[in-house]
DNA sequence: TTGTAAGCGTTATCAT
DNA sequence: ATGATAACGCTTACAA
């Protein structure tokens, strides 16, 4: 079964007495071929149930049409809505997507985007992953002649297309929101410190505090709190506190608002009443929970559909000067029942 | 940039003053070349910064290397899962994974599989759209000998390789469990019946009133209430019936459970004492809602590495008898406040 | 308009 | 152990 012979051009060429050359041109739909022969091509290509060998093509024209996208996990909503968008505006360009994950390790998003530059893709899109410091395999795919396109976690000091969030603003505009409704002592749930995301959360925390005249409190700052067991644990942990804070910015995720929320109902802390709670990425469960949780929301599809178009205008830019274009995106806040106290 | 021209195994055997085949071979960790000049050609290999040409080397092979998947929708849980495992199985193997979606789109459906068909992937995996019912684009894939794997959302009359759910059995113990909970009059909302899932669930549904002495009532069972705003319309309707159901089995999915409880919790109805819910794949919002959500797992990232296992196991096989082969993984209840009256 | 032939980068099969 | 050469299937100058 498996190894049964496909047909190919030159299958067609014998059988019509023509050449190969000839059956590619029509198969390609080129202007220089008689019509008449052209519908016979087609048709006899139909009946022989004749595909074309993309690989052959593809290595004869020297491009793969093949882009490769890498993030540290595809089954996380912003993620799968972001290649869900990539796919969207690629495909109908004829474009096929490699997606590889690199689960958050540094080890094995370097065997990743090895993988893609063997496949000679021909851009790569990746958002790096919480492990990632180093960024000598991203310059390996600038060294190969690969587009390069970063988003959401990017590599500040690597100049190539990027498509990012402003972080620091949208972080900015929920601290502000949380402040304008009476919040005074807002704690701050950090991401890792490592990835430029979580540092330009924290500066758009620490900058509204700043505009509104509140004092940062170091106490108030709890690092590493990124997923909804860590930030459950430093809820407890500031809530037990001599002076506990009268809100939580999780700025990490909806999953940390989620567990800030749920150590709050254990405690019967009331929510927003004795505590205000914001998360960032608008999950879908964000609306249902009680109280209904604010959030920010990153417009993902969007993003991943930005993504793909920054590589098609790159492309068709035939200046060979590569001009470092960085796209940033402004999230939107969602307040809901979670920061609104009357 | 774009257009430098990367390093190949000539570029290696110019240098070396060796033979281009040498080359392949110390790349190919052959055993017949000399150990020191194949540490040599290694070496160089690097200096030169050369990756193989996967398209070419696929070519001379005669294979991909390479699974391709289609899915309804990459950004929803299920499927986003199941490539996630799929992508976790095949890595380790060194396959790549060209990922499309169909979004519930017949037409794009048949697109999908003809590219992939062209870029010549080892293997097809697939779950259906909605709208599907023609089934020559799959019939297709195995006229060019490849495999083919489907799962959860099969085509019954194609003998393909298959990786399903257990749904009528997982029906029939949600709603058995909801008559051991005291519910009498239970609803139940159905996909389209097109869809073998649907089907099968209805057909769970039906036994486990059978079973239990309950006869089936026509105006209990909603036709296409697959979307959380069709389930909650449906809802509505059921409620206002003059004999309304006590328990609503949202058989498609956990979204139209969450219709289904928006509708309560508005007209003031209490689950589960009033009004039992059930919904369908354990999606994580589920844990938290209020009361959470009675639902049914379906080991989505399991079933993805099912698939993939599946494919290699068929490869060793080197029958060339194509035995068709089934698995059906049985998802788990899980059972929450949703229907637990006591 | 069609045919000829070279080449994309590998690898497999010879021969040496 | 290494070299020469053909072939994988397609595209594209160039020639006719």
């Amino acid at each position: 079964m498996r190894s049964k012979k496909r047909t190919t051009i030159y299958d067609i060429a014998e059988k019509l007495n023509l050449n190969p050359s000839s059956v590619s041109r029509a198969l390609n739909n080129s202007s220089s071929v008689n019509d008449a022969t052209k519908k016979l091509i087609l048709k006899t290509a139909k009946e022989l149930n004749y595909t074309r060998n993309t690989l052959a093509s593809n290595l004869r024209k020297g491009h793969s049409k093949t882009i490769g996208v890498v993030v540290p996990r595809i089954n996380q909503n912003f993620f799968s809505n972001v290649i869900a968008g990539i796919e969207d505006a690629t495909y109908k360009q004829g474009y096929n997507l490699i997606i590889c994950q690199s689960n958050e390790q540094y080890e094995k998003e370097v065997q990743c985007v090895n993988t893609l530059i063997n496949q000679h893709v021909d851009c790569i899109v990746i958002s790096v992953s919480v492990e990632t410091t180093a960024h000598d395999h991203l310059q390996n795919v600038l060294d190969h002649g690969i587009q390069l396109i970063q988003f959401d976690r990017v590599v500040d000091e690597l100049e190539t297309l990027k498509v990012t969030n402003d972080n620091e603003q949208s972080s900015f505009d929920a601290v502000s929101h949380m402040i304008t409704q009476g919040y005074k002592r807002i704690a701050l749930l950090e991401g890792p410190q490592k990835l430029n995301i979580f540092r330009q959360r924290k500066t758009g925390y620490l900058r509204a505090l700043k505009e509104h005249g509140i004092a940062p409190i170091a106490d108030l700052m709890i690092e590493n709190a990124w997923t909804k067991e860590l930030s459950a644990a430093a809820t407890r942990q500031l809530l037990s506190l001599p002076e506990p804070p009268d809100a939580i910015f999780a700025s990490t995720s909806d999953f940390s608002a989620l567990g800030v929320l749920e150590v709050a109902t254990i405690m019967q802390i009331k929510v927003p009443q004795q505590l205000g709670i914001c998360g960032y990425a608008n999950e879908n469960f964000t609306e249902i929970t009680s109280p209904s949780i604010t959030t920010i929301d990153q417009f993902s599809f969007y993003m991943g559909k930005t993504v793909a178009n920054l590589y098609f205008q790159e492309m068709e830019n035939t200046d060979t000067v590569v001009v470092p274009k960085v796209i940033s995106i402004k999230p939107k806040l969602i307040t809901r029942a979670s920061t609104t106290r009357e």
